[in-house]
DNA sequence: CGTGTATTTGATGCATATCAAATATTGTGG
DNA sequence: CCACAATATTTGATATGCATCAAATACACG
């Protein structure tokens, strides 16, 4: 249980991807702040870094900062009273993270690769949001997509079955280009497989294995443990018509 | 495909449990509005009353209104595109449902057993939201509960067997006394075996086989299949503590 | 009372959790 | 930079959980 954690804090040039380069197919628009907005959180946000593993925040501490991803990955877990770690979500180019709950955080959020994060004081942001209603709407809708996001998490944990949840997860991957070259079709998985276990429900020896038979089906290639090609894009999306099971 | 609508309208006496009767042990304070709030909200909502299986709202509907269960219960769903229906949540006395993408409903939500709503037109919630940062901050607060127990479907359905997810709903029911009478404990559970199927991430055949082990071991009994009788709360939580399976 | 639907029980086989162990990779001290 | 330890990944064997198919029973509604 080592719990360092050194970060390295340095002033941000802008605030790229906040709350924007993170949205699918919906609301890209609806979650975009206007300049003037990016420039008023700038002024009170804190760029810092994070090294490989480093512990962003933990489950129980005192709740100061909001988070947003500039670089890299992070991801944001819970143990379970059985001691069984899920991890709710990995945290992307765009994404927000670290609501608090009575002040305090409910989960714990680590590095998976090395990340650069924008920190945001609670306190002032929250002066911040009483004077200016446009940002509080703003993320008053941003977290409503992050509800969106929990939901369809619940879909895929509730009737897809491993492969379909790997699938699915992938797929959402490649559509980040910091993670995937479309050129040689190469994804860089950051993820341990236990970090990938944890995130769709299985083990990591499940997780392996899945990732067998997917290769096997050509649907992927294992260029490395943390270096997929992606090989065939449509087979992948054809998983997931498929049911649960095949009686 | 019956999508008929019949909602009964009258004007409403208090807006009683919204947004505080369902808070378990967690921010109970956080979530309460003040008199003054909830008389603000008052003057803006509705009372509607939704017969069982009525539908409240259908996936890709215009989203003109926010709901909040004043009493029965209510389900929020959606269906993947394999077309089977997931259960993302049932709607208990003071939850909220009805957040749009994009001005669009995409969930739908149908009355479990008969439901009272108090309605409230989202043209001028935002209206009041803008003018009442003390209101905003309540609302962001409010989905950032949603939030967290979505995240506590994730945690159940990514690591609980069936029978420990049949265990933390009814451990979760059993606090509404609207639907538990502690004396008897006798548990009310409007559901079909097919809601709580496609709630819990599995099939009507396994729930019924699973509330049939329940029963077997001495937890519940099934009075008749819409009403249970709870007879060991504490093995139900220990349930809980058990692996995924017993190797 | 009859018909359609919901619930329950049974049979079967696949999906996957768990235990075990081999192999590959990473990190560390010399 | 190398050797070695610690860790991560992969493969194998096995048994259990549960989805699926099938069918009987119970219930609701006209």
């Amino acid at each position: 249980m080592f719990s360092m954690n050194f970060m390295n804090r340095r002033f941000l040039p802008e605030l790229r991807g906040f709350s924007m380069e993170r949205v699918p197919k919906e609301g890209r628009a609806a979650n975009l702040l206007t300049p003037a907005q990016q420039i008023c959180l700038q002024s009170i946000a804190t760029l810092v870094d994070v090294r490989h593993n480093g512990l962003i925040f933990g489950e129980g501490g005192h709740a100061d900062f909001l988070y947003a991803v500039a670089t890299g990955m992070a991801r944001v877990s819970r143990c379970s009273e059985s001691g069984r770690r899920q991890v709710l979500a990995f945290m992307l180019p765009g994404d927000m993270f670290g609501y608090p709950e009575q002040g305090i955080y409910v989960n714990t959020a680590r590095a998976v690769s090395a990340v650069t994060l924008y920190r945001i004081s609670w306190q002032k942001l929250t002066v911040l949001l009483r004077r200016d209603p446009e940002m509080h709407a703003s993320f008053l809708t941003r977290i409503a997509f992050d509800l969106r996001q929990a939901q369809k998490r619940i879909m895929t944990l509730g009737q897809q079955n491993v492969a379909q949840r790997m699938a699915s997860f992938l797929l959402e991957l490649i559509e980040h280009t910091e993670f995937y070259d479309p050129q040689r079709r190469h994804l860089s998985l950051q993820l341990t497989r236990f970090d990938l276990a944890d995130y769709l429900g299985t083990t990591p020896e499940t997780a392996v294995r899945i990732l067998a038979r997917l290769e096997q089906e050509g649907m992927i290639k294992r260029l490395t443990a943390r270096l997929l090609e992606i090989s065939d894009v449509d087979k992948l999306n054809a998983l997931l018509e498929g049911r649960r099971r095949n009686g």
